[in-house]
DNA sequence: TCTTCATGTGTGCAGTGTAAACTTTTCCTT
DNA sequence: AAGGAAAAGTTTACACTGCACACATGAAGA
């Protein structure tokens, strides 16, 4: 006996989960992460304080998602420019300032991404994105000249390599324990050693 | 006239602010950065749940003074076989080493010294500690053939590179975001790429 | 000795995550 | 169309947290 002629708020959201998890981003990027709680989040919808229940398990869920939903758009960031790039030293080059350019971007989002104990890393949907920003790490890091052994160990170097560069890299400009007077200059590019033979695209 | 012939517990703790963050140092690695309250530190210790307010103004500045304890025992695990290494390759490696070393067994604190907004990155105190690591780091950076540029360039670039490198590599690797069948076996020592050219001592 | 001050305690309050019971709407089956 | 199950909200309750504030205690110098 509710239906009213003037359209009231409806007792159902009709997509919550995704309002949320809005919210939440925007709680993320601007009061950091001790000003992100699930009943701010709720306030912010229009919900009441435990109506996240229904969608989030519990905190560590909805963070989980969050940082899945980092992996999905730091793919983004990478694959931008990627089409147009030429050769493999070109699509490098693009996909790692569009890695670096995400983590500028959000500071905050990223830290979460690498949060230990905050998000599930067991969760196979967190795990998908990470995969599918891995894929291209993975092609990115072929033909560099610098390690040796068998193929596949060459290969397994490379990534490793240059994941841990870009996120080092990364994490450090936005961690803010760099002295700014040292080296805060310098681009991902600028720190990527040369090869010592030519490399083919 | 609670001068008791037993010696019951003092009232002044005598030692407060060392053993909460002693309590603190144990909380986050048993039970990870959700677990860690002031409360608990309290409790652990044996003192009120107000007592931490006289050492430290609020929990940021606790998490902060446990960073810089972090980046000291970092400095330490560091230096632990720096003395004995005869050449600059055989320092940056054991260096090296003793850094990935450190994130892998203290992994929690690790964390906690490159988190945003949990410390506060204009304490002098914690630079300070940052700066000591700093300086292995610009130590151990001599002498790659990698870069070109002016020297002054060429050593920020290079100090730019390691630190990166290490860092990424040692939370990459307790960040559990890689899959594990994949290229978990490699050493840090392992993704330095080899020098064009042969380096002096 | 006495007064001052660092260092404790106790109380109170606004927020937080989460569990449990209840209500409302949707939706599927008959 | 009727009706019941299930999805998705609500309210209430509780333990825990950080922090502000007033007060108590004991150490240490004037």
């Amino acid at each position: 006996m509710k239906t009213e002629t003037t359209d009231a708020k409806p007792y159902h959201h009709g997509n919550l989960r995704d309002a949320l998890l809005a919210a939440a981003r925007r709680l993320l990027e601007t009061e950091g992460h001790t000003g992100l709680s699930l009943r701010k989040c709720a306030t912010a919808v229009g919900v009441s304080a435990t109506a996240p229940q229904n969608h989030f398990a519990n905190k560590a869920v909805l963070l989980t998602a969050l940082a899945a939903q980092g992996y999905a758009e730091l793919e983004t960031y990478m694959r931008r420019s990627l089409d147009q790039a030429a050769d493999r030293k070109t699509r490098r080059e693009v996909a790692l300032l569009g890695y670096v350019t995400f983590a500028q971007d959000h500071p905050a989002l990223y830290e979460l991404m690498f949060a230990r104990d905050r998000v599930s890393s067991n969760d196979p949907d967190l795990m998908r994105y990470v995969g599918k920003c891995f894929v291209i790490l993975a092609d990115i890091s072929k033909d560099f000249g610098h390690f040796t052994g068998d193929p596949a160990t060459v290969d397994a170097k490379q990534q490793m390599f240059l994941w841990s560069l870009v996120h080092g890299y990364a994490q450090l400009l936005t961690a803010n324990r760099l002295k700014k007077d040292e080296m805060l200059e310098a681009s991902i590019l600028d720190i990527i050693p040369e090869l010592k033979t030519g490399s083919g695209p």
